[in-house]
DNA sequence: CGACTTACTTAGACTGCCTAAGTAAATTTT
DNA sequence: AAAATTTACTTAGGCAGTCTAAGTAAGTCG
């Protein structure tokens, strides 16, 4: 009981804080003209290499119609190719271009800048108990619920820092 | 040297985390018929109470005329009410109906309720380990890059955990 | 009182997402 | 092997969110 009680309460200590941080960075970091969905897409692109269409639309947890049009969008915007598949003459595969890479990279350090002037205001007490929880941080963003690919939200969060604005959903 | 190269390496670690957090409460929490925007926009009214359209609009930094659609569709959907500012003949003055306050209550017990059962599952070695890192992570996450009003952040993180579908960008 | 500023809305256009439907290729059935 | 089914992607139509530009109403200042 008690113990529970501590996890409830810890919860709801965490809960603002994770969304808080995710908007301070989001807002605080150049977004090198590229929306949100447009970057997560481009990034999963350079860090994991190729991709079909439809695996990039799951990955992003979005319909294959929709990644239609993003991957349309980042290819007219030269970040981007359309390629077929040589084992399967249905499929497209979507890879990055060097353009589309060097975007990517500059997009991760401007992130990480962003996040090591805030760690370098900090005292060294503070970025020590940062650095300690580091695990179980991971363990607890790790994807649990279901015995998850485990690779679904990476990239996505890599790029997933841009304006507020865009974030909408279709659900209804 | 030293110690800043550690914190960079911090910010390496971090940086993925951050958005990796955000993105599974977001993706594995219900959205209860809102999307991102509009609950973050309601979550405002109701934790902070009527507001004028344009410090709604600050808030969720977008621009006024977005914010007018944005109430626009919550006041049809009931969640929202619009009324005039008796200070400033110019000002409206959005408020949370009852229906709305019930909404945000479900919504943000369902997030900590998700994020409760997650912690669940670390042990008590992680569990202290992010307890004694909350108060780093709330000095981190403060609105430190300008004097700014530390509320900002607050209500849109509550919200903001739909789908990841709709997060758009319209920057360029 | 007239000029300027401020608060919000309207208008037009882009991006993103969705469902439904269509095309083409691979697979399964018979 | 031909037909039926399934799979991969695109097209079409529609909604939500955002933006800039422009317009209206109200407050402020000289």
């Amino acid at each position: 009981m008690t113990a529970d009680d501590g996890i409830a309460e810890l919860a709801h200590r965490l809960r603002p804080l994770v969304f808080r941080l995710y908007y301070v960075v989001r807002r605080e970091t150049p977004q090198y003209q590229l929306t949100l969905t447009q970057g997560s897409v481009l990034a999963a692109l350079v860090l994991d290499g190729p991709q079909r269409m439809s695996a990039l639309a799951e990955r992003e947890g979005v319909r294959t119609p929709s990644m239609t049009d993003v991957v349309g969008r980042l290819e007219r915007l030269g970040l981007v190719r359309r390629g077929p598949d040589p084992t399967d003459g249905r499929a497209v595969i979507a890879s990055a271009t060097e353009e589309g890479r060097r975007l990517i990279d500059e997009l991760v350090r401007a992130r990480e800048e962003f996040l090591r002037a805030r760690l370098a205001r900090l005292d060294d007490a503070d970025r020590a108990a940062i650095t300690a929880a580091l695990p179980a941080f991971e363990r607890l963003a790790g994807v649990g619920g279901t015995p998850a690919p485990d690779q679904a939200a990476t990239t996505d969060a890599i790029t997933n820092a841009g304006d507020d604005a865009n974030e909408e959903e279709t659900d209804h």
